[in-house]
DNA sequence: GTGAAAGCGCTAACAT
DNA sequence: ATGTTAGCGCTTTCAC
């Protein structure tokens, strides 16, 4: 009936149970400081009127804020990626922290999230992105926030990152298809420049280097790791005279744009090429035929991820959660499947 | 060398530009009460300090919020949520508002969810979810902060949704497989009580009535819009001793399942039958067959839910967006490929 | 065990 | 055109 239009505040609870607002305050976050019986009343009061504290004048207070911003690069692989952010969510949840998403595209948005960082709100920072949130020499860095990066590495002092072994899952690609047989292998790329891409790269050279074969055993083309770089990369294939036996794709996306190209050419995987994906999507295992592929640890690198941010938040130090080490690695599965075979003869 | 161990707050530049706090203060949002020499001096002592504003004094002190919390149920079928968040994300991006994803998940989440909006950070609200947070009675809702509904409509009053048009979505799949000769039809249904399961299902069933099929023309099964329910589908049509020959799946994830399930078995599609799906994700177009389906407007539902959300932060009132209609909807396009035909004989 | 009051960083009346 | 100051809602000394 008596609704009052605005929401609760501390002193209403105060009022309606009959003590102070420090009383109220003590009764939220140090409860064993009161006596029962006051407490009791006060929570009552609470609960009565629903009452939430404000955050906004805690954090100002000097408070911990409860929000941690990830930044996710925009053209960002979602069915990689919602994996690696349920990770981290539910972990940060358990430890009572919020996620807020940041996407990364173009300066603007740098800009945005600089500021935002910047802001007050924040308690830390996750990024997913090779390239942190940058203007004109003012990294998102310098907002001071304890950070942690996931699936990539910014290369920066002091902000610890948790990876794929990268190098060691693009060895598992090469050998699978050195095991089968192949000696001639196609290798459509992820994005110029881009972390992962760089790392496997270097892995996949050096594998062949190791196994003995030359230089040219492997043949390049560059890709994007969606869909319309795997069908550019499969015309670029077909195209080819002498054609390789193994194709290795930077992801699971190209991986299945390139076989639906080249099947629509009339060939036939695995008879005719074995593919290679990367990542583990589920999709993975519902196109034709289904794709061998390294399985990434998505939830559990975004859950290792954010829990050693948490860990930062509680005031550990990074020497003793890292262990002497720079990085956490973890591993890469090879999921064999339909899409490769031993070359036809 | 001298560099202050905090950031620089609002005092900082008002000392380092020989100013008041105030004039520091309007220089940032409300420059043109300054003269241009006091606002050049003060834009260079923020320029030299790398000032940024404390939003969280900020809107202590009763500004707005640039926070928008975005309410998406977990299991949610990333292709489709990922391109709806994209939208949300530019347009609010474009009026500087800043999203936080919060993802449902059991009632502790709910309760999380109900705080987060309780606490002050927020301007606004935007659901994906059909089931609003709700904790013994308590509404995500009481928070009071102004709401829109993407993509599913929680029917509460006040609360402005905007949404597929998915009776007539429903229809366009029904009508695909009577315009091709189907008189046969099996439905995989999404999850039951779901808000578009709903809607579109009534559109069905409708659309098979107006036919002036018999109702026994319509098989249903219970889908849940996941990979496994599609597959537990097609077994339960391959089961059948009268297999109809068109197929309506719940959304595109299932009946690339589905496809995927019936082939193995034997079936050819769609020469055996033909399967319709509903989203348009991408995959859909890279699977085999190439999937007929219902592309839903994404990316646009997302935006033009954001965009109402903006107009209502703004000030403008229900009334006058919404201009009389009570919903905002959009429409589907049938996306024919080559999982659909006419019946073999 | 509980209350009074200062102060977090900012904006907007109100002075000058 | 610019300065002074109250106060947003909360937590935390410091008194009692």
């Amino acid at each position: 009936m008596n609704q009052i239009r605005r929401l609760p505040r501390i002193g209403d609870v105060a009022e309606a149970a009959g003590v102070s607002v420090a009383t109220v305050s003590r009764a939220l976050s140090a409860p064993e400081k009161l006596r029962k019986e006051t407490r009791e009343r006060v929570m009552a009061a609470v609960t009565a009127l629903g009452y939430t504290p404000n955050s906004v004048a805690r954090q100002l207070r000097g408070g911990n804020s409860q929000l941690v911003l990830v930044i996710v690069p925009r053209r960002s692989n979602p069915p990689f990626f919602s994996e690696v952010l349920h990770g981290i969510d539910v972990t940060l949840a358990e430890a009572g922290y919020v996620l807020i998403t940041g996407y990364m595209e173009g300066v603007d948005r740098d800009l945005r999230l600089i500021e935002l960082a910047t802001s007050g709100h924040l308690a830390g920072l996750l990024t997913t992105s090779g390239q942190l949130p940058q203007v004109s020499g003012r990294s998102i860095l310098d907002a001071g926030l304890p950070a942690v990066a996931i699936c990539a590495d910014p290369q920066v002092p002091g902000l610890p990152p948790v990876l794929l072994d990268d190098a060691a899952a693009a060895r598992l690609q090469v050998n699978h298809l050195l095991e089968l047989g192949h000696r001639h292998i196609f290798y459509l790329t992820g994005p110029t420049g881009n972390y992962n891409e760089t790392v496997r790269h270097r892995g996949i050279v050096a594998a062949i280097g190791e196994a003995g074969l030359p230089p040219d055993a492997l043949v390049e083309h560059p890709g994007n790791y969606v869909f319309s770089g795997g069908a550019a990369g499969a015309n670029a294939y077909l195209a080819l005279e002498d054609r390789p036996t193994g194709v290795i794709c930077g992801n699971d996306e190209s991986a299945i744009a390139f076989i639906k190209t080249v099947r629509r050419a009339g060939l036939s995987v695995p008879r005719d090429l074995s593919v290679v994906g990367f990542d583990g999507i589920e999709f993975a295992d519902y196109c034709e035929p289904t794709l061998t592929t390294i399985a990434q640890p998505r939830f559990e690198l975004g859950a290792a991820g954010a829990k050693l941010l948490i860990d930062l938040l509680a005031g550990k130090t990074r020497e003793e959660l890292m262990a002497g080490e720079d990085r956490i690695l973890m591993q890469g599965r090879l999921l064999a499947r339909d899409s490769t075979a031993a070359p036809s003869r």
